[in-house]
DNA sequence: CAGAATCCCATTCGATACTG
DNA sequence: CAGTATCGAATGGGATTCTG
């Protein structure tokens, strides 16, 4: 009984649920509401602020992601948790279970970039940027890369404003972490995600982007180029 | 500017849409509304009815039904289609882009599986549990069992009903199609598709099975329970 | 800044009834 | 069988206000 009230509160999060012992029907309950997924995806790289994500997240209002947080909480897919002093700011946290929805994530974005109606001109966050690399990171390119590991940074807006990531490729795969891209050897810097997506997808050449959208490289260009050349959008499907 | 339109038309499935290149808010946008994606489950494993997909989502409602199919359909998920005589009734069929949703949903599934929350006692649609399999199916069991290919055959409810499916266990994967049993090497039978999901993952006996739930094993009996030793659900993630 | 609390309208849901 | 039509109830989400 008390079992049955427990798994009742969880999926309380949104009154109704199917009534089916399928795995998917469970993570839709759980992530399917309208922003969860998207609110676990900003998170997927690090614990975040109240404020972040709703910068992170344009559309979003206060009340809804005050209510996906919360039924998030209640699901075990995130904690709050208070930074310890000094700082004392609250943040939002995965938990082990919520950090392993990566792989559905990443199926996600598979899925839908072999759409024809997917605009990969919309507007696009630090984090989903990053994120995507992941996603659409070639292994054979990756594998081919042994031996010439590099740190490669990513400052995505105002350096100070705190979306800044290294990626570190290597043949077992692409690990990306926030983090001060002091000790990189080759940095990206752009004002908005979208610019460096042009350069990774769209196939839009480098110093195009560094003339008219505000990129910038710094460090071993060479090594940038090249890491940039490992990613690849699949084929699109009827 | 006919590009945008038919983007904008895509989308319109519910009105709302974010403003987000990142593919997981565009495979939300698609298939993240209540009922979608168990409808796309439903046609995994080919064509069906209307009334045979009211029938595997006990809940939903005509309208809703009718709703999402259109909206699955003008997102290119899945065409109408009418079958050749005889027969002449209408059936909904994934698109080639549709069925690639497969991994996707094989992630939520393997995710959901991971939560203590998760109830698997629940109902459990015939499609379902054969889609379950390919998922949690041990690719290193399906490795091990080279040279000992058997069809084993499913046939959940009425088998004049038409939940019928042959599993052709190769070291390659799993291939899983609706068909007749008749030329399987063994078949389970069970009127609810729940009875063998105990089996195959609660670990619930065989025997006991047969004597309580209405479950019958006929054919190669060894290669049936070979079979079903195949399937391992992950531990469960703090 | 990080939410909680209210208000309020548009949308959506599910049930029922109806139809070719 | 394959939906359409209608309706009351529930929910969703934006805007605004308030608080520590």
């Amino acid at each position: 009984m008390s079992l049955l009230k427990e798994t009742k509160d969880v999926r309380a999060g949104h009154g109704r649920w199917y009534n089916d012992a399928c795995g998917t029907a469970f993570a839709m309950e759980l992530l399917g509401e309208r922003w969860s997924l998207l609110v676990v995806r900003e998170l997927m790289l690090g614990a975040r602020r109240f404020s972040d994500l709703r910068a992170s997240l344009p559309g979003i209002s206060a009340k809804v992601l005050t209510e996906r947080l919360e039924a998030l909480e209640r699901g075990g897919v995130l904690v709050r948790r208070v930074l310890p002093p000094p700082g004392r700011v609250q943040v939002y946290e995965l938990t082990a279970w919520g950090y392993a929805a990566e792989p559905f994530i990443q199926e996600a974005g598979r899925w839908a970039a072999r759409s024809r109606a997917h605009d990969p001109t919309l507007p696009l966050s630090p984090v989903s940027l990053m994120l995507s690399m992941r996603t659409m990171v070639d292994p054979a390119g990756l594998a081919g890369i042994a031996g010439i590991t590099g740190r490669i940074g990513f400052v995505i807006g105002e350096e100070s404003a705190g979306d800044c990531f290294v990626a570190t490729p290597a043949p077992q795969g692409l690990p990306i972490v926030r983090g001060d891209v002091a000790g990189a050897d080759a940095v990206f810097r752009a004002p908005r995600a979208a610019a460096l997506a042009a350069g990774f997808y769209a196939g839009i050449a480098w110093d195009e982007l560094e003339r008219e959208a505000g990129v910038t490289i710094t460090g071993e260009r060479a090594l940038a180029l090249r890491y940039a050349a490992l990613f690849r959008l699949p084929e699109p499907l009827a």
